[in-house]
DNA sequence: TGTACATCAGTGAACGCGCGTTCACTGATGTAC
DNA sequence: TGTACATCAGTGAACGCGCGTTCACTGATGTAC
């Protein structure tokens, strides 16, 4: 590897780093190629010699941002398992903290995006996103009637969903309120018979 | 009332028309207003006439499309209540039909661009919520620890949430999957026991 | 009822701005001999 | 090791486009007498 070649695989991550930031906050809408090389220090012509287009970056920002399992919002939980790992994965995530914090997970960001994205895009969320499922299916706990993988996408459905509406609603006694109650909802096991592990 | 200003009115309503019409399928980003104006029939400089900014029209967008109660989503179930209601609301929401029809329910649309939105866009959205949550709550099951209030707002995240993530996810076996998931979740009345209700 | 003036809904061109992409260029790094 | 040429990461101006908003205008409607 050429000392060249070594500098743009660092200009190269730069880049992406400074396109995260801004789509985690804004969506990759946001993520423009001028506000993207402007946070990496560069200027736009250059951006050219690290992405064929737009989009291409696109699919790289949605895989360095979704691929990486756990991701950071489920990192720091690995001592835990079943419903005690789910219960403190909601908790981190449905908080007052988390929807108040610009830079979170990926997903509220990015979502609504999906539905319009070039095919590339909605491929590599989806790749990213099954992923994801797997990690949930591991730790949610058995239910009558409903198999660990639709108790997954619910569970996802119910977080993001609930993190929308409450950022959504921020400022409204309804933000906290949907924080809670989605809490609730996507962990039943919680209030029935107390967990029996430690906290 | 003049005549010019009934004109004016129904000038007014078709510009709004035309607004929901594109805001539905694209959000109020993609409502621009070149792109309203042209809809309705009209050249942009007319706009100024009916609103006094994009924003003013974003409040009026928000009012007009989520103001209504019953919303179509949810008309033509008067004739239920309860379970059977919910059930119904949720079969029809979560459907295959309504993820791939562009022109459906304004949440998925608009939900998060609601975050970034001016406070008057905001609070437009805020009231016009809390009447669908009045409409969701008058039929929620009850059930032990979780108020009809938490349940209703969980019911809504749930269903916007899964609906995203249906037409994000379209084209993979997911995306089905979500749908399913997400009306057993956010209904399990209907596993436990069989409704009483005829069906 | 008829005339003269005022109003104002809607036109269409223009503004400054940010977008994605292209392109001639520069200068440091890499390669060949 | 030294020299001469080739490569190519990154620069900065330019393109055409759509955005929100302004503005001089036109012509039908409304008002006053």
């Amino acid at each position: 590897m050429t000392q060249r070649a070594v500098k743009k695989r660092a200009t190269h991550e730069r880049i992406l780093k400074s396109a995260d930031n801004i789509a985690r906050r804004e969506g990759l809408r946001a993520a423009s190629v001028p506000r993207v090389m402007k946070g990496a220090g560069l200027t736009v012509g250059g951006f050219y010699a690290h992405f064929s287009s737009k989009t291409a970056m696109d699919v790289e920002i949605i895989r360095s941002m979704l691929g990486e399992v756990p991701g950071s919002w489920l990192s720091g939980l690995e001592a835990f398992s079943g419903v005690e790992w789910v219960h403190r994965a909601l908790e981190r995530y449905l908080s007052v903290a988390h929807r108040d914090q610009p830079y979170g997970c990926a997903y509220p960001a990015v979502l609504s995006e999906m539905a319009g994205a070039p095919d590339e895009v909605r491929r590599a969320f989806a790749e990213s996103f099954l992923l994801r499922v797997g990690a949930f299916k591991a730790h949610v706990p058995p239910v009558a009637g409903v198999t660990a993988h639709d108790r997954a996408l619910a569970t996802m459905a119910l977080t993001i969903g609930g993190l929308l509406f409450a950022r959504a609603l921020r400022g409204t006694p309804l933000s906290d309120d949907m924080l809670r109650a989605c809490r609730k909802w996507a962990l039943p096991e919680l209030d029935a018979p107390p967990p029996k592990t430690k906290r």
